[in-house]
DNA sequence: ATCGCAGCCTGTACGC
DNA sequence: TGCGTACAGGCTGCGA
Protein backbone atom coordinates (compact mmCIF):
# COMPACT_ATOMS: atom_id res chain seq x y z
CA UNK A 1 0.00 0.00 0.00
CA UNK A 2 1.45 3.62 -0.83
CA UNK A 3 2.61 5.29 2.15
CA UNK A 4 4.51 8.17 2.70
CA UNK A 5 7.91 6.64 1.23
CA UNK A 6 6.04 4.85 -1.54
CA UNK A 7 4.47 8.35 -2.51
CA UNK A 8 7.95 9.39 -2.07
CA UNK A 9 9.48 7.52 -4.42
CA UNK A 10 6.57 7.96 -7.14
CA UNK A 11 6.83 11.61 -6.87
CA UNK A 12 10.75 11.15 -7.35
CA UNK A 13 10.33 9.27 -10.33
CA UNK A 14 7.85 11.48 -12.21
CA UNK A 15 9.93 14.77 -11.35
CA UNK A 16 13.05 12.51 -12.83
CA UNK A 17 10.08 11.99 -16.23
CA UNK A 18 10.19 15.49 -16.60
CA UNK A 19 6.84 16.16 -15.16
CA UNK A 20 7.21 19.40 -13.84
CA UNK A 21 7.25 21.44 -16.66
CA UNK A 22 5.24 19.19 -18.95
CA UNK A 23 1.80 20.46 -20.62
CA UNK A 24 -1.12 18.95 -20.43
CA UNK A 25 -2.68 18.25 -24.05
CA UNK A 26 -5.96 15.76 -23.55
CA UNK A 27 -7.97 14.39 -20.05
CA UNK A 28 -9.50 11.28 -20.40
CA UNK A 29 -11.26 9.76 -17.50
CA UNK A 30 -12.42 6.50 -17.82
CA UNK A 31 -14.45 6.14 -14.41
CA UNK A 32 -15.77 8.77 -13.59
CA UNK A 33 -15.72 8.15 -9.57
CA UNK A 34 -12.08 8.36 -9.77
CA UNK A 35 -12.40 12.55 -9.72
CA UNK A 36 -13.51 13.31 -6.44
CA UNK A 37 -13.68 17.12 -7.47
CA UNK A 38 -15.15 18.89 -9.06
CA UNK A 39 -17.28 16.76 -11.76
CA UNK A 40 -15.08 14.96 -14.18
CA UNK A 41 -16.30 17.20 -17.30
CA UNK A 42 -15.12 20.36 -15.41
CA UNK A 43 -11.99 18.29 -14.61
CA UNK A 44 -10.88 17.54 -17.93
CA UNK A 45 -11.93 21.29 -19.67
CA UNK A 46 -9.99 22.95 -17.07
CA UNK A 47 -7.18 20.60 -17.07
CA UNK A 48 -6.48 20.72 -20.78
CA UNK A 49 -3.74 22.98 -21.95
CA UNK A 50 -2.36 23.70 -18.62
CA UNK A 51 1.43 23.14 -17.31
CA UNK A 52 2.36 21.36 -14.03
CA UNK A 53 4.52 23.81 -12.67
CA UNK A 54 6.19 20.98 -9.71
CA UNK A 55 5.28 17.87 -8.44
CA UNK A 56 5.47 17.61 -4.50
CA UNK A 57 4.57 15.40 -1.82
CA UNK A 58 2.59 16.19 1.10
CA UNK A 59 1.67 13.24 3.61
CA UNK A 60 0.38 10.71 1.45
CA UNK A 61 -0.89 12.97 -1.43
CA UNK A 62 0.63 14.08 -4.33
CA UNK A 63 0.46 17.83 -5.16
CA UNK A 64 0.99 19.30 -8.62
CA UNK A 65 -0.01 22.99 -8.87
CA UNK A 66 -0.49 24.18 -12.27
CA UNK A 67 0.60 27.83 -13.95
CA UNK A 68 -2.59 29.09 -13.60
CA UNK A 69 -2.57 29.05 -10.11
CA UNK A 70 -4.99 25.56 -9.62
CA UNK A 71 -4.10 22.22 -7.70
CA UNK A 72 -4.00 18.60 -9.12
CA UNK A 73 -3.81 16.68 -6.77
CA UNK A 74 -3.65 12.63 -6.46
CA UNK A 75 -3.87 10.11 -3.48
CA UNK A 76 -3.12 6.38 -4.53
CA UNK A 77 -4.73 4.94 -1.61
CA UNK A 78 -4.62 1.03 -2.25
CA UNK A 79 -3.62 0.13 -4.83
CA UNK A 80 -3.43 2.95 -7.43
CA UNK A 81 -0.26 3.61 -9.66
CA UNK A 82 1.02 6.04 -12.14
CA UNK A 83 2.34 4.99 -15.47
CA UNK A 84 4.06 7.27 -18.22
CA UNK A 85 3.57 5.58 -21.78
CA UNK A 86 4.08 6.37 -25.13
CA UNK A 87 0.46 8.18 -26.20
CA UNK A 88 -1.36 5.82 -27.67
CA UNK A 89 -0.68 2.75 -25.68
CA UNK A 90 -3.38 0.61 -25.56
CA UNK A 91 -5.24 0.81 -22.13
CA UNK A 92 -4.83 -1.62 -20.05
CA UNK A 93 -8.37 -2.92 -17.58
CA UNK A 94 -7.40 -1.31 -14.78
CA UNK A 95 -6.24 2.41 -16.38
CA UNK A 96 -9.00 4.85 -15.52
CA UNK A 97 -7.41 8.09 -16.32
CA UNK A 98 -5.20 9.33 -19.15
CA UNK A 99 -3.23 12.43 -19.47
CA UNK A 100 -1.89 13.18 -22.53
CA UNK A 101 1.25 15.09 -22.27
CA UNK A 102 3.92 17.03 -24.40
CA UNK A 103 6.66 15.04 -26.38
CA UNK A 104 4.32 12.23 -27.61
CA UNK A 105 3.90 10.48 -23.87
CA UNK A 106 0.57 10.12 -21.19
CA UNK A 107 0.31 10.19 -18.05
CA UNK A 108 -1.72 6.80 -16.86
CA UNK A 109 -3.15 6.40 -13.45
CA UNK A 110 -3.86 2.43 -12.54
CA UNK A 111 -5.73 1.23 -9.78
CA UNK A 112 -7.23 -2.22 -9.50
CA UNK A 113 -9.49 -1.55 -6.62
CA UNK A 114 -10.66 1.96 -7.71
CA UNK A 115 -10.39 3.57 -4.06
CA UNK A 116 -7.65 5.84 -5.88
CA UNK A 117 -8.83 9.57 -5.97
CA UNK A 118 -7.94 12.63 -8.13
CA UNK A 119 -9.25 16.37 -7.18
CA UNK A 120 -8.37 20.01 -9.28
CA UNK A 121 -8.93 22.69 -6.97
CA UNK A 122 -8.32 26.52 -6.60
CA UNK A 123 -6.53 26.37 -3.23
CA UNK A 124 -4.82 23.07 -2.14
CA UNK A 125 -5.56 23.65 1.42
CA UNK A 126 -8.98 23.12 1.43
CA UNK A 127 -7.58 19.46 1.05
CA UNK A 128 -4.85 19.17 2.76
CA UNK A 129 -5.36 21.18 6.07
CA UNK A 130 -6.93 18.71 8.10
CA UNK A 131 -3.14 16.62 8.16
CA UNK A 132 -1.02 16.33 10.70
CA UNK A 133 2.62 16.88 10.68
CA UNK A 134 5.04 15.74 8.43
CA UNK A 135 7.28 13.00 10.43
CA UNK A 136 10.11 13.07 8.42
CA UNK A 137 10.46 17.06 8.06
CA UNK A 138 13.13 19.11 10.10
CA UNK A 139 10.62 21.23 12.22
CA UNK A 140 8.74 18.15 13.61
CA UNK A 141 10.41 17.78 17.25
CA UNK A 142 10.22 14.84 19.62
CA UNK A 143 9.01 17.17 21.93
CA UNK A 144 5.97 18.36 20.38
CA UNK A 145 5.12 15.08 19.39
CA UNK A 146 5.56 13.23 22.59
CA UNK A 147 3.46 16.27 24.34
CA UNK A 148 0.70 15.95 21.22
CA UNK A 149 0.89 11.78 21.76
CA UNK A 150 0.48 12.03 25.88
CA UNK A 151 -2.65 14.59 25.54
CA UNK A 152 -4.46 11.54 23.71
CA UNK A 153 -6.03 8.48 25.48
CA UNK A 154 -6.16 6.36 22.81
CA UNK A 155 -4.49 3.00 21.24
CA UNK A 156 -0.99 3.50 19.96
CA UNK A 157 -1.92 1.99 16.37
CA UNK A 158 -4.88 3.51 15.81
CA UNK A 159 -3.57 6.97 16.94
CA UNK A 160 -0.22 6.54 14.38
CA UNK A 161 -2.94 5.80 11.22
CA UNK A 162 -4.68 9.03 12.01
CA UNK A 163 -3.53 11.31 9.42
CA UNK A 164 -5.17 14.57 11.32
CA UNK A 165 -2.56 13.75 13.83
CA UNK A 166 0.42 12.55 11.84
CA UNK A 167 0.11 12.28 8.53
CA UNK A 168 2.06 9.86 5.96
CA UNK A 169 2.08 6.66 8.15
CA UNK A 170 -0.10 3.58 6.99
CA UNK A 171 -0.68 0.32 8.19
CA UNK A 172 2.77 -0.95 7.26
CA UNK A 173 5.29 1.20 8.63
CA UNK A 174 3.28 1.95 12.02
CA UNK A 175 3.61 -1.85 12.64
CA UNK A 176 7.17 -1.63 12.15
CA UNK A 177 7.97 1.39 14.25
CA UNK A 178 5.91 0.11 16.75
CA UNK A 179 8.24 -2.71 16.71
CA UNK A 180 11.49 -1.03 16.26
CA UNK A 181 10.17 1.46 19.47
CA UNK A 182 9.45 -2.13 21.54
CA UNK A 183 5.72 -0.67 22.10
CA UNK A 184 2.47 -2.63 22.20
CA UNK A 185 0.50 -1.40 19.55
CA UNK A 186 -2.48 -1.61 22.07
CA UNK A 187 -0.85 0.51 24.67
CA UNK A 188 -2.53 3.72 25.62
CA UNK A 189 -0.57 6.71 24.40
CA UNK A 190 -1.34 8.38 27.76
CA UNK A 191 0.77 5.87 29.92
CA UNK A 192 4.04 6.24 27.67
CA UNK A 193 6.49 7.16 29.63
CA UNK A 194 8.80 9.77 28.32
CA UNK A 195 11.85 7.86 27.09
CA UNK A 196 9.32 5.66 25.10
CA UNK A 197 7.50 8.60 23.32
CA UNK A 198 11.14 9.71 22.32
CA UNK A 199 11.63 6.18 21.05
CA UNK A 200 8.38 6.36 19.25
CA UNK A 201 9.49 9.71 17.67
CA UNK A 202 12.54 8.42 16.43
CA UNK A 203 11.34 4.74 14.96
CA UNK A 204 8.61 6.41 13.24
CA UNK A 205 11.35 8.45 11.26
CA UNK A 206 14.00 5.79 11.06
CA UNK A 207 11.41 3.18 9.23
CA UNK A 208 10.28 6.11 7.14
CA UNK A 209 13.80 7.13 5.98
CA UNK A 210 14.68 3.41 5.91
CA UNK A 211 11.40 2.97 3.44
CA UNK A 212 12.57 5.84 0.94
CA UNK A 213 16.20 4.60 1.31
CA UNK A 214 14.85 0.87 -0.53
CA UNK A 215 12.87 2.60 -2.91
CA UNK A 216 9.21 1.31 -1.07
CA UNK A 217 8.35 -1.39 0.00
CA UNK A 218 6.51 -4.05 -2.40
CA UNK A 219 4.48 -7.23 -0.97
CA UNK A 220 3.78 -9.99 -3.47
CA UNK A 221 3.99 -9.89 -6.81
CA UNK A 222 0.37 -8.75 -7.86
CA UNK A 223 -0.93 -6.12 -10.13
CA UNK A 224 -2.71 -4.28 -7.03
CA UNK A 225 0.83 -4.16 -5.02
CA UNK A 226 3.02 -1.14 -5.08
CA UNK A 227 5.26 -0.05 -7.80
CA UNK A 228 7.13 2.85 -9.14
CA UNK A 229 6.89 4.94 -12.11
CA UNK A 230 8.16 2.28 -13.82
CA UNK A 231 7.35 -0.60 -12.68
CA UNK A 232 9.60 -0.50 -10.56
CA UNK A 233 9.57 -2.43 -7.35
CA UNK A 234 10.59 -1.59 -3.67
CA UNK A 235 13.13 -3.46 -2.10
CA UNK A 236 12.13 -2.30 1.38
CA UNK A 237 9.67 -5.73 1.83
CA UNK A 238 13.09 -7.92 2.94
CA UNK A 239 13.94 -5.10 6.05
CA UNK A 240 10.21 -5.73 7.53
CA UNK A 241 10.69 -6.76 10.67
CA UNK A 242 6.78 -7.60 11.57
CA UNK A 243 4.50 -6.53 8.75
CA UNK A 244 2.97 -9.39 7.38
CA UNK A 245 5.23 -11.71 9.28
CA UNK A 246 2.88 -13.94 11.13
CA UNK A 247 4.32 -17.11 12.64
CA UNK A 248 7.81 -15.99 11.48
CA UNK A 249 10.79 -15.56 13.86
CA UNK A 250 11.49 -11.96 15.69
CA UNK A 251 14.91 -10.83 13.99
CA UNK A 252 15.47 -9.61 17.81
CA UNK A 253 14.19 -12.61 20.07
CA UNK A 254 12.95 -15.45 17.45
CA UNK A 255 9.59 -15.28 18.92
CA UNK A 256 6.97 -16.39 16.54
CA UNK A 257 5.37 -12.77 15.48
CA UNK A 258 1.84 -12.54 16.11
CA UNK A 259 -0.78 -10.98 14.64
CA UNK A 260 -3.96 -9.09 15.77
CA UNK A 261 -6.76 -7.05 14.91
CA UNK A 262 -6.64 -3.23 16.38
CA UNK A 263 -8.97 -0.89 15.56
CA UNK A 264 -10.18 -2.61 12.61
CA UNK A 265 -6.11 -3.11 11.19
CA UNK A 266 -4.67 -6.10 10.62
CA UNK A 267 -1.47 -5.55 13.23
CA UNK A 268 1.83 -8.12 13.75
CA UNK A 269 4.33 -7.61 16.22
CA UNK A 270 6.49 -9.59 18.47
CA UNK A 271 4.83 -10.75 21.80
CA UNK A 272 8.15 -10.90 23.92
CA UNK A 273 9.42 -7.39 22.34
CA UNK A 274 6.74 -5.46 22.57
CA UNK A 275 5.19 -5.75 26.07
CA UNK A 276 1.99 -4.47 27.21
CA UNK A 277 2.79 -2.89 30.57
CA UNK A 278 0.93 -0.28 31.95
CA UNK A 279 -2.05 -0.69 29.95
C1' DA B 1 -12.99 12.57 22.52
C1' DT B 2 -13.05 8.02 21.12
C1' DC B 3 -14.84 3.93 19.10
C1' DG B 4 -17.03 0.77 15.79
C1' DC B 5 -19.13 -0.03 11.64
C1' DA B 6 -20.70 0.42 6.68
C1' DG B 7 -19.37 1.61 2.30
C1' DC B 8 -16.34 2.19 -1.49
C1' DC B 9 -13.83 -1.88 -4.82
C1' DT B 10 -11.74 -6.23 -6.76
C1' DG B 11 -7.94 -9.66 -6.59
C1' DT B 12 -6.67 -13.33 -3.83
C1' DA B 13 -7.17 -17.12 -0.76
C1' DC B 14 -9.80 -20.34 1.02
C1' DG B 15 -13.40 -24.22 1.68
C1' DC B 16 -16.21 -27.51 -0.49
C1' DT C 1 -11.60 -27.76 -11.81
C1' DG C 2 -14.95 -24.60 -10.47
C1' DC C 3 -17.90 -22.37 -7.65
C1' DG C 4 -19.05 -19.29 -3.70
C1' DT C 5 -17.60 -16.59 0.15
C1' DA C 6 -14.56 -13.96 3.23
C1' DC C 7 -11.03 -10.86 3.55
C1' DA C 8 -7.67 -7.13 2.81
C1' DG C 9 -7.24 -1.95 3.56
C1' DG C 10 -7.09 4.16 3.28
C1' DC C 11 -10.39 7.04 4.03
C1' DT C 12 -15.08 9.16 4.92
C1' DG C 13 -19.25 9.53 7.22
C1' DC C 14 -22.35 8.09 10.57
C1' DG C 15 -24.19 6.92 15.12
C1' DA C 16 -23.17 5.44 19.88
Amino acid sequence: MPELPEVEMVVRDLRAAGLAGAVIREVSVRWARLVAQPSPAAFARRLRGQRIQAVQRRAKWIVMPLKNGETLLAHLRMTGQIRIVPSRTPWDRHEHLGLTLDHGRELRFHDPRKFGRWWLVRDPSEILDHLGPEPIAARFSAEDFGQRLGARRRQLKPLLLDQTFLAGVGNIYADEALWEARLHPQRRTDTLSAVERTRLYHAIRRVLRQGIRFGGTSLGEGDGNFRRVHHRRGRNQSRLKVHQREGQPCPCCGTKIRRLTVGQRGTHFCPCCQTHSNQ
